[in-house]
DNA sequence: GCGACAG
DNA sequence: ATCTTGTCGC
């Protein structure tokens, strides 16, 4: 899936990139069918900052397994702007997702996808730029208020910024910190949060981003770095 | 005006 | 994101 990609030169050209790409958003999902092979997406810096390493992880949907897996390493797109997080890293991701050989049903994505300050996070854009669903899974908030959800796993609250529901604040694991889930593209929240829960069988995190974690990890030591 | 601010 | 020691708990 090679899909064309420029990063924006400053952030004036990201904004209008984000509003643009904006409107090409999904919020509900294409159908009943439930997803065989999830994608997990994260990114790993150097210290230094000036290289990175992007993973993506292709796990059965089941068994939770890995079936198929890429890195990719390089430098930041883009500085690192609150709002604009995502063109810091999409050129790298979607190199990653390029040398997969097994084309995912599902992105699960580190970071927001429309809990975000003009609800186009990470997620949504992935999402818009690959056309695959995708679902944005933050451990830290970046929009929005809710109340503290109840302390099972399972237990969520909604994430409202102003009078709109742009996510839901979910505990994954009895008595951790909860994660916010929030709708990337081509999928409900309902769909979301079941397959958020269906990744978080043991852990705080998605079952995904933990592989996809380790993943850029090495391939940043691997590379040559930690002095 | 001041503070907050995904990774 | 990354830098950091010990510590509490299963």
């Amino acid at each position: 899936m090679t899909v064309p990609y420029r990063p924006p030169a400053d952030v004036a050209e990201a904004r209008r990139v984000q509003e643009e790409l904006r409107s090409r958003v999904e919020l509900a999902g294409p159908g009943p069918s439930a997803p065989t092979a999830v994608a997990g997406l994260d990114v790993a810096y150097a210290e230094s900052g000036d290289r990175l390493a992007a993973a993506v992880t292709v796990l059965d949907a089941v068994g939770l397994d890995v079936v198929d897996e890429a890195v990719h390493v390089g430098r930041p797109a883009f500085p690192y702007v609150p709002g604009l997080f995502a063109f810091r890293e999409m050129p790298a991701l979607l190199a990653a997702l390029d040398k997969l050989t097994v084309r995912p049903d599902l992105l699960v994505c580190d970071g927001h996808g429309v809990a975000h300050p003009r609800r186009f996070g990470l997620a949504c854009h992935l999402g818009v730029v690959t056309g695959l669903p995708a679902i944005g899974v933050g451990k830290t908030p970046l929009v929005g208020s809710w109340e503290q959800p109840g302390p099972r796993r399972g237990d969520w609250a909604e994430l409202r910024d102003g009078d709109e529901v742009v996510g839901r604040v979910l505990r994954t694991r009895d008595g951790t910190r909860p994660v916010f889930v929030s709708v990337g593209h081509r999928i409900g929240l309902d769909e979301a949060v079941e397959r958020v829960l269906a990744l978080t069988p043991r852990y705080r995190l998605p079952e995904t981003t933990r592989t996809a974690d380790r993943l850029c990890r090495r391939a940043l030591v691997v590379g040559g770095d930690p002095v």
